[in-house]
DNA sequence: CACGTATATACGCCAGATCGTATGTTCGCG
DNA sequence: CGCGAACATACGATCTGGCGTATATACGTG
């Protein structure tokens, strides 16, 4: 699962609030279309592109599909992120550093 | 800045790599420009809304434009995974309370 | 098997995003 | 002031993505 995929996937606004709808609990495809307010079948295109990106799992219930998030993908979203917080630390240090050598308490 | 603002942002893979660019080092236009391969208009368009966005800051230095990259707005996608990471856990957690209720080694 | 329910897929439409080209605008320099 | 360099903006063409409607498929129930 790379990481384009899963912005890509999550940065639709509709798709956010399916993926944190399932995050707690898992919920049918028409529970899902209640919660957001649209058509069926858009609900379920969406939940194709989640699935495909990894970010939802579905289980057969009789004629139901419950979906349910999964972390996984999320796992190198954190990754990527964890890149820029530690160059962001990194600057701050230099910037301590450098008015520590100017005004050292 | 919405966290929808951010995901929108660098949901595009040219806008990512030019955030990726600007992470640990400023850069100009034209370095960007370099990097990323396209025509300096479209990464002037890119930068445009990552700069709407906050994810990057500008400073001028003659007539170059030095962008730098920001991390506030990545903060509110931080929080954003962490709740999915406790989720995450909270699930694990009562998996294994299940086991051992199950099974107690 | 017939029928309703739940979900997925097919199709056409349209708004928005991205790109390249052309054109401003601002700055440094002679 | 004139000219080139760096960057931004305007514009038109093209393509993608999401939507609704219609239809197919799978399942439960009688």
């Amino acid at each position: 699962m790379p990481l384009a995929q899963t912005l890509d996937a999550i940065a639709e606004p509709t798709r956010l609030r399916i993926l944190d709808a399932v995050r707690d609990e898992e919920r049918s495809v028409t529970e899902l279309v209640d919660l957001v307010g649209m058509h069926q079948p858009g609900v379920s295109r969406h939940l194709k592109v989640l699935r495909s990106a990894g970010l939802v799992d579905v289980r057969r219930d009789g004629q139901r599909r419950c979906y349910r998030s999964r972390f996984a993908p999320l796992h190198e979203l954190d990754d990527w992120l964890e890149q820029h917080r530690r160059a962001w630390d990194a600057r701050l240090d230099r910037l301590e550093a450098h008015l520590d050598r100017k005004d050292p308490s």
